[in-house]
DNA sequence: ATGGTAGACGATCTA
């Protein structure tokens, strides 16, 4: 099965290309983030129309997340169970197609030192503390989405000029690394130890023309689910086009 | 030193 996670910047704004993307790599799962719209004015019918089942964690203006799946979705949960004080829409979780998934949108962070770094710090210790907890159950787990932390430097295309910086610093990195020290993989370095792939590159600066970009979507398996990935990647094609989303589509395959 | 662009929304905020 094919699981996708994807950082659309928009839902509404992104539509054609989000559904077109869709009808030409028929993914089983895909993992959205920023869709910033409620449920209510989310697309359903041009995303449902093409097959798939939709969950959704909507806020008006900013973040929200959703689950697409070609199979019936259930036990959905909306927020962090150790962060129900949290307001924004950054986390949705289920089980479909006999693996459990969630999509996730790190905060961004803004810059070090700020209230919004030190949010995103305690989220992500919220996020450990829920990722540790779903381990017990020895499931396949896959939990996609925008993490906004570069792993290392091997992930930024000018690692000197992000030195430091939010997405690169260092309390962030040993966030990340926590995650995976509780068993999780990135998915995507598995089989591209040394490459340098990047998932977002910035709308300013020519980002995009000069591959500027950094790898900050990842796709983070269980010990169950690693032992069954065939293969990942991420398709920088849509970055390119008119109207783009900042992001690329990151992908993984499992042998369910 | 703090610009550059994009989206939602209707002046700025977030990224």
């Amino acid at each position: 099965m094919k699981i996708v996670t994807w950082n659309v910047n928009s839902v509404r704004a992104r539509l054609d290309i989000l559904t077109e993307w869709l009808r030409d790599h028929q993914p089983d799962l895909m993992l959205l983030q920023e869709i910033k719209c409620e449920a209510h004015s989310f697309p359903l019918e041009a995303i449902e129309d093409l097959g798939y089942n939709i969950a959704i964690h909507g806020q008006k203006t900013f973040n929200g997340v959703a689950i697409l799946s070609k199979s019936p979705i259930e036990d959905v949960q909306r927020g962090l169970t150790f962060f129900e004080e949290d307001i924004q829409a950054r986390y949705i979780e289920a089980v479909t197609n006999g693996v459990r998934v969630a999509s996730v949108y790190v905060p961004n962070g803004q810059a070090v030192g700020t209230d919004k770094y030190a949010y995103k710090l305690v989220f992500l210790e919220r996020l450990h503390q829920h990722m540790k907890s779903l381990l017990q159950y020895e499931e396949a787990v896959v939990i996609g989405g925008d993490y906004n932390i570069a792993p290392t430097d091997l992930d930024v295309a000018d690692p000197k000029a992000w030195t430091g910086d939010v997405l690169c610093s260092i309390p962030e990195r040993k966030a990340f690394y926590a995650l995976l020290n509780l068993g999780y993989r990135d998915g995507f370095r598995i089989d591209h130890p040394h490459e340098k792939l990047y998932s977002w590159w910035d709308y300013r600066s020519q980002a995009w023309p000069n591959d500027a970009g950094l790898r900050i979507d990842h796709l983070l398996l269980s010990p169950q689910a690693t032992d069954r990935l065939e293969s990942t990647g991420i398709d920088k094609a849509p970055r390119g086009k008119e109207k783009a989303s900042d992001h690329a589509p990151v992908w993984c395959s499992i042998d369910v």
